[in-house]
Formats: C-alpha cells, structure tokens, sequence
RNA sequence: CGAGGUAUAGCGCAGUUUGGUAGCGCGCUUGGUUCGGGACCAAGAGGCCGUGAGUUCGAAUCUCGCUACCUCGACCA
C-alpha cells in the first residue's frame, strides 16, 4: 500500500525542485533571512548555533596544530591590493570601496576585505626579522565581502563568515606540509563533525586561487550531483612575500623571504550540510553540529506526572547533551513534524504509557520512517550517546554511498557529457592543458574539481583531446 | 551581468483579462474541550495590494521607471 505522506508540506520536493527545495529549507527553519541589502543573509539563531558549533570544532583543531587566533582590520588601503598582480586581478571585480567618511572625500580608497592577504602580509613584514620569527600561524574569524553577481544564502553571499590561517614558513617543504596538514585538518573534520565525504585534491591552473603557486580543495557531493567547493588550502611560495618585502635574515646570514601558505573555509559549510543530509522532509542535521541534539517531547501534556517526568529527563540529559524541552501547547504530530524538518537528530517521546513502563521512545531523524525503539529511563543517558554516534555514522556512509555510486569513469567527451548531464561526476584523465579545461566547460558546463592525490591512472589519453594524459582529474558541475 | 518569472495580512494564494477602494486557507490572540504523527468549537486581531511617477472623477487592476526575490546561464568560499 503506497504510504500517504505522513508529514506536512511546507517545503518543495527535494526531488523535483532541488534549488527551491533549498530556499525553502533555509527560510522555514529559520537557518536565514535575506538582509535588505542585495545579496545579504541575516543568520538567524538556529543556524548561528551550527556556525558556532563548526567554530568550536575548528577552532579546536587549528590550536592543536599550533595556531594562534587574531583580527586583522576590515578596511585595507586599496594600494594593498595593488601590490600582487593575480591577486588584484582576481578580486578588483568585486570588491567593495569606500571612498566617503560622511561627506569628506577619503585620501586613498579603502577595500572592505574580499580576503586579508594583503592586510595580513603588510603586518607581517613588520613583524619578521628573524629565522626565530618562524613559523608564524595565525588565523582570524571574520567577516569578508565579495560583491557577487548573484547570490544564495550560505552558498554564496555578499558578505560571508569564515576563518582564515595565514603562515609563514622558513622552507618550501614546511610551507607545502602545512598547506596538506590543513586539507587533511578539513577533510577530517568534515568527515568527524559534519558526516560528509570529501574528495581532496589539488585545483587545476585555472581554478586555483588568484596569486597562488597551489591551491588544494575539499570538494563535497550535493544531492542534485552538483560539486561544493567547501574548503581550500593555498601555498603561496615567496609570490606574495616577496611582492610585500617579507624578509628575515636566515641562519647564514642571508636575506629570504619566507614561504607561506593561506587556507580557509567558511558559512558555505552550512550549504554542504544542507544539501549532503537532507531529505523530502527538511533538514538533517550531524549530530555533532546540531544546536538540537535531541528533542523531548511530552505527550498527553495534561495528565498527571508528564510534564513532571519530562522534566525530570531534561535535567538528566542537559548536562550531556544539547537537549530541548518542548513543553509548548501544540500537538505531538504537530511537534513531531516540526522538529523532523529542523533537522533534529533525535526525538525523544515520553507520555503517560512510557511513565508507567518506566521507559521512553526514541525515533532517529536520518531513517526514514524513524526507527522507533523504547529505552529505559535509566538508561538514556548511555543510550542516547550511543545512538547520536550511530546516527553520525549511519549519516556518513549514506552520503559516502550516494557520492560513490555517482562517480563515472570516462574515457571521453561524450561520455563526461552524460556523467555530468546526469548528476554525477566524472573521474577522467586530462592532458593538463587550459584549453581542453575550457574545452569541457564550453561542452558539457562542467569544470574541473581537484585532483586526487592517487594517481594512478584511469587510462592513458587526455578525455578532450585525446593527447598523452597526465593527470587523473575529476569534473562536476559547481555551485 | 544576460534570459525568463514573481511581488496582495506572518506564510501560501485568489482578485488584475472587463478600473468602483480587498478576500480565502493556514498561522496569530482569547476562552473551552483535546493530546501516541500537523486536533476541534466559539469569538477576535491583522493589509493605504513592493516602490516612484503617469492616465482617470476613481487604480491592487491600465502605462512607464525602479527595487527585491526565484529559476536558468557567465564568476567565487
């Protein structure tokens, strides 16, 4: 018997209407509004608690790794930029300026900050003498504006939070190793925390950061078979050392400009759990991120000892768990509905029939139709812990299934054609010329993502020319 | 920035063709009955119809401009 639809539309089908499905998610659960100002997002609380919660676990990550935090301003004389060709070239076409204080004219044009390289490297040419200045790693939490032409919340906004390292190294090798660490740093934590598969792998010449020497990215399967760039490491080399007089005077006495590395990832991240987890009813959030870990709900408010007993549960829980009460005077259905399109890993309901058998029922968010199991009352703490790490995994390998089972190896243009046609990625060989790179977008819309660190080859010719191929290299269509 | 679409109560929509001063559902408020998958009854509150001009005795409705949002393309975390 096909199952009526036992919850309420508010949102559009995931599978009809996957881009409305999306606007329809963020706004309904409160994740964002649209600021007034074009392109602008107000994060509202829910979704300000996932940021918070990806901070937290970052933040956690980069001091382990040796990092310090620090803030650099958010005006930058525009000469600044100036002073790296590709990096100007790169970001003059969006950026914004200010040329007013009140109605003075300013002396010199200032940039809100696309970026802080040029800020960040000005500091540190004061800062750098020595050898034993070395390494220097700082991060900043920050705000940065890009004028983009059109724009998404989460996705791809005017002004977007994110965190940015910034080092520097006295050798190549250390430069480099740092730039892989902190890939490695992401990939684990997206894997860990937001229970989403990334494939790691160095960006192409063309998709590479303006002035980079390298760029390294986290590239996440959305539902719809679209590629998120959720993260990038960059290795500078000298580029921008040298263009900002970095120096410091090295154990044999030599003037050097030291290597350096730039990496980063942002509130796009919120867009990749959206579109990695979620299903026809909403939201699904990893546990690990969710401002709601689980939610308790009373049934048959009003009869005696429920709402004592669920009281009585929320104190047991609170101290483990981010655990809401929701003692409100709406319906159960009406409740249960809710929290499922809000993403809540777990819902824990508790009425009259539980008290008397001394247990509760838990029904999981990331199965579909909700796994319902009863667990004794005593027993939820342990149980409850358990199960959101059961939820965690059982979240990532259904991602990680979906994404493999939409990775085509091709051998041509035709082929990539319909792997990219029909939601998937293509994984290919490539000869590693720019001109079939624009080749294959021109064709078939989609660009390179990265190339995975393993190598081995999927075959010998380039997929566009059918050269010698040197690169093994995966297509997508992107965000 | 190019192509298409939309804008009426918190949300979803009707009303626009044929101009006469706004309506439905949900939600919201109050009271009562309810409560194991979006309960029910009753009584209420809430909109100068995105915005600026124009046409007209009269504009949500016709004309032009602007803005925002959505979808699809060119660029980015």
């Amino acid at each position: 018997m096909a199952k009526e639809k036992e919850f309420v539309k508010e949102i559009a089908s995931i599978h009809e209407n996957f881009p409305q499905w999306y606007t329809d998610v963020v706004l309904k659960t409160q994740l964002v509004d649209y600021g007034p100002v074009k392109g602008t997002m107000v994060i509202r609380p829910y979704g300000y608690a996932i940021w918070e919660l990806i901070q937290k676990e970052l933040d956690a990550r980069f001091k382990e790794t040796g990092h310090e935090n620090a803030y650099f301003p958010l005006f930058i004389p525009y000469s600044y930029l100036l002073k790296e060709a590709e990096h100007v070239e790169g970001f003059a076409p969006e950026v914004a300026i200010v040329t007013k204080a009140g109605a003075a004219e300013l002396s010199e044009p200032l940039v809100v900050r696309p970026t802080s390289e040029t800020i960040i490297c000005e500091m540190y040419s004061k800062w750098v003498e020595s050898y034993r200045d070395l390494p220097m790693l700082i991060n900043q939490w920050a705000n940065v504006v890009r004028w983009e032409k059109t724009t998404r919340p989460f996705l791809r906004t005017s002004e977007f939070l994110w965190q940015e390292g910034h080092t520097l190294h006295a050798s190549e090798e250390e430069a480099q190793e740092e730039t892989l660490k902190m890939l490695h740093v992401y990939e684990e934590f997206a894997h860990n925390v937001l229970a989403i598969p990334m494939f790691m792998g160095q960006k192409s010449e063309k998709e590479k950061f303006a002035g980079a020497k390298a760029t390294y990215s986290i590239e996440a399967m959305m539902q719809d078979g679209k590629s998120l760039q959720s993260g990038t490491t960059h290795f500078f080399g000298t580029n921008f050392s040298a263009a900002f007089d970095i120096k410091y005077l090295d154990r044999d006495g030599k003037l050097k400009n030291p290597y350096q590395t730039s990496w980063g990832v942002s509130t796009r991240l919120i867009g990749a759990i959206i579109m990695s987890h979620g299903d026809e009813r909403g939201l699904c959030l990893p546990p690990r991120v969710a401002p709601i870990q689980a939610v308790i709900i009373p049934v048959a408010m009003h009869k005696a000892g429920v709402k004592e007993k669920c009281a009585e549960v929320f104190e047991s829980l609170k101290k483990n768990f981010r655990v809401k009460l929701d003692d409100r005077d709406y319906s159960p259905g009406w409740k249960f509905n809710e929290y499922e399109m809000k993403g809540v890993p777990v819902r824990i309901e508790i009425g009259p029939r539980d008290i008397e058998n001394g247990v509760a029922v838990l029904a999981r968010r990331d199965i579909e139709g909700g796994a319902k199991i009863q667990v004794p009352l005593d027993e939820l703490n342990q149980r409850l812990a358990a199960l959101l790490d059961e939820v965690h995994e059982n979240m990532y390998n259904k991602a990680l299934k979906f994404r493999d089972s939409h990775v085509k190896t091709v051998s041509n243009i035709d082929e990539l054609k319909e792997a990219v046609d029909g939601g998937n990625f293509a994984l290919t060989m490539w000869c590693g010329d720019r001109e079939c790179e624009d080749k294959v977008k021109e064709l078939t819309n989609a660009s390179t993502r990265n190339m995975p660190f393993d190598q081995t080859p999927c075959g010998d010719t380039c997929v566009c020319c059918g050269k010698k191929a040197t690169k093994k290299i995966y297509f997508g269509k992107a965000y």
